[in-house]
DNA sequence: ACCCTCACCTGCACGC
DNA sequence: TGCGTGCAGGTGAGGG
């Protein structure tokens, strides 16, 4: 479910709830969600290790343990964490639990069993081919206008599509990539290639207000690891301006959004303001 | 190298 | 009520 801003507050409050922490024991409910290593390696070595950090890599949830070993989790879909007591009842789908040594349990839970785990070393970190094929962090210096043109220019495809790609462009996922597009007044089908500098330009600054916008939105509300965590802003606020719209009025010009689709995945716009 | 399609899952809203 | 269809915020394997 979560893209770039959810991953970040998710991150935030692991970071305040389990830092710190020693895992007394690991239970793993649907091994399948492990990508390595071997279940009973990893309850092995999950067995009174100690939580030193949580930061994330794009969409990556990264778990720092001592002896230099990091527990990186993706969400995909409709992963979270759940923080509970030891007499409160299990969230529904707890995959895998983590009995911490302050008397609760973190509870990994995914209904679509999308989510995925796997402990390693540091080096071995290091040398995740899924991690160090990210584009830069989006909201880091290391972003940069120069980078975007560049990518941009190296691509045929659509720019809703290129945005997807967490390869090329970090952080975004369908509903920041269609509102991107729509604050910086460009059409999502148009080819990457051909977008010109100066309207590139609009498309960087619209890419890093959307993620600093949702960070910020999401900061005001409670931070905790309930059941809403991961989740977006909550069922009656609707926070975005073109996603999930499509027959309402545009902001701008009131024009009718509408939703196409792309690659399989849907696209929201506004005909008017993003003809180019 | 790039890009497309499909597969991975469950739940929910909808129309007949 | 029940059943079929389409849809849901994300990757990642495989193939052209």
């Amino acid at each position: 479910m979560p893209e770039l801003p959810e991953v970040e507050h998710v991150v935030r409050a692991l970071r305040g709830a389990v830092s710190g922490r020693r895992i007394l024991a690991a239970e793993l409910n649907l091994p399948r969600l492990l990508a390595a290593p071997s279940p009973a390696s990893f309850k092995r070595k999950l067995c009174g290790a100690l939580i030193t950090g949580v930061s994330r890599r794009g969409k990556y949830i990264l778990i720092a343990l001592d002896h230099d070993q990091v527990l990186v989790v993706h969400l995909r879909m409709t992963g979270k964490f759940i923080s509970v007591g030891l007499d409160d009842p299990l969230p529904a789908y707890p995959h895998v639990i983590f009995h911490l040594d302050n008397d609760r349990r973190l509870v990994f839970s995914d209904m679509r069993q999308f989510g995925r785990m796997r402990l390693l070393s540091l080096k071995a970190l290091k040398e995740l081919a899924q991690i160090n094929a990210l584009a830069p962090e989006p909201l880091l210096d290391e972003f940069t206008q120069e980078y975007l043109f560049a990518t941009l220019k190296k691509s045929r495809r659509s720019l809703k599509q290129l945005l997807l790609d967490q390869t090329k462009i970090l952080g975004l996922g369908n509903i920041y990539a269609s509102e991107a597009l729509f604050l910086a007044r460009i059409s999502p089908f148009k080819s990457a290639d051909t977008l010109l500098q100066k309207r590139g330009v609009l498309l960087y600054e619209a890419i890093r207000k959307v993620l600093h916008e949702a960070i910020e939105a999401g900061s005001t509300l409670k931070i905790d690891l309930n059941e809403q965590n991961g989740s977006y802003f909550g069922s009656d606020e609707r926070f975005w301006r073109v996603y999930e719209r499509a027959g309402e009025p545009c902001v701008n010009c009131g024009t009718k959004l509408r939703r196409a689709v792309q690659g399989g995945r849907s696209t929201y716009y506004c005909p008017k303001c993003q003809r180019r």
